[in-house]
DNA sequence: ATCCAGGTATGCA
DNA sequence: TGCATACCTGGA
């Protein structure tokens, strides 16, 4: 029998600057995360951790949230966390390069109050050795049945994903089940690899950008590219520039670079032109190529 | 039908 | 080091 979920009061939540609905969908449906779904009145519904909660903005436009009143009190601080409310984003951006970039300037501009998000660090690795050669709509169908199948129910309806020593239970066939595909490997890989060494994940996770990220390649199904993306969404590691193949076509459009340069030039070019900050400075960047994606590139 | 997708690991010059 | 290719499979 179905049980109701009641849920909570909207409330506010405490971020300096509310990002517009466009910048919303970047930061909840961006590519960072992938576990939130709009409804048809705007309204965002996601699930993190043991945290499920609803987001909307007001008629003032203000960032509000609600969550199911059993695990409300938990969830209100954990959205702050989450959304990396303790984070200057303006004070970030005010460092970046652009004073002296006219492109990072209008895509700045063009979606203000965009930021990173703090998702646990687990599940932002479970997400991007999901992510190889996937678009956003599958990753999320598999995050969505991996959770299903095998995380456990928070509250009524909805699960959370499985933690790895879960997952290094769950056979491989299992897990190709859930529309993995070839990465079904790589996690029953990894999540063999992280039971064997306890606490290896949460010492990486403190671990300074560079020496986490050559553990973290040490990880099979975790190049460059996932390496940097698990430390930016999932670790606030702004330093890391993760280099797909948008962003390489992105950087060559927009900066005039060779085609043809490797990704690790490309990572080279985008840490020495967009400094400390360079993961935010991608951020923007690939939130105004999809914007023009289908009339751009 | 055939081809590609927001990478990585592997094999071979 | 540098470059090509296989790896799964749903959807265009």
């Amino acid at each position: 029998m179905a049980t109701f979920l009641l849920w909570s009061d909207w409330k506010p939540l405490a971020l300096a600057k509310s990002p517009n609905a466009a910048t919303l969908s970047e930061i909840l449906d961006g590519g960072q995360a992938f576990r939130w779904n709009r409804t048809p009145e705007g309204v965002w519904q996601g699930v993190w951790s043991d945290c499920v909660a609803r987001l909307r903005l007001s008629d003032q436009g203000n960032l509000q949230w609600s969550a199911p009143n059993a695990i409300a009190d938990a969830v209100g601080p954990a959205l702050e966390s989450y959304f990396g409310a303790g984070t200057d984003f303006d004070a970030v951006i005010d460092r970046m390069p652009w004073r002296s970039d006219p492109h990072l300037a209008n895509c700045i501009q063009t979606f203000p109050a965009l930021r990173i998000l703090h998702q646990p660090f687990g599940e932002t690795l479970l997400h991007f050795l999901c992510s190889a050669t996937k678009q956003i709509v599958q990753i999320k169908q598999m995050s969505e049945l991996i959770a299903l199948r095998h995380g456990k129910e928070i509250v009524a309806g909805f699960h959370r994903l499985p933690t790895w020593a879960e997952l290094a239970t769950v056979p491989e066939d299992a897990l190709r089940a859930c529309l993995l595909g070839f990465r079904a490997r790589y996690i029953k890989a990894t999540a063999l690899f992280l039971a064997e060494h306890t606490g290896w994940l949460e010492d990486v996770e403190k671990l300074p950008y560079f020496e986490a990220k050559l553990k973290l390649r040490e990880l099979p199904g975790v190049g460059e590219k996932v390496a940097d993306c698990v430390l930016l969404f999932g670790a606030q590691r702004f330093e890391a520039f993760p280099v797909d193949v948008w962003i390489t076509k992105a950087m060559a459009v927009r900066y005039g670079l060779i085609t043809g340069w490797t990704p690790q030039q490309i990572a080279h070019f985008g840490r020495t032109h967009y400094g400390a900050y360079a993961g935010l400075a991608q951020q923007f960047l690939f939130a105004y190529e999809r914007k023009n994606r289908k009339d751009v590139i």
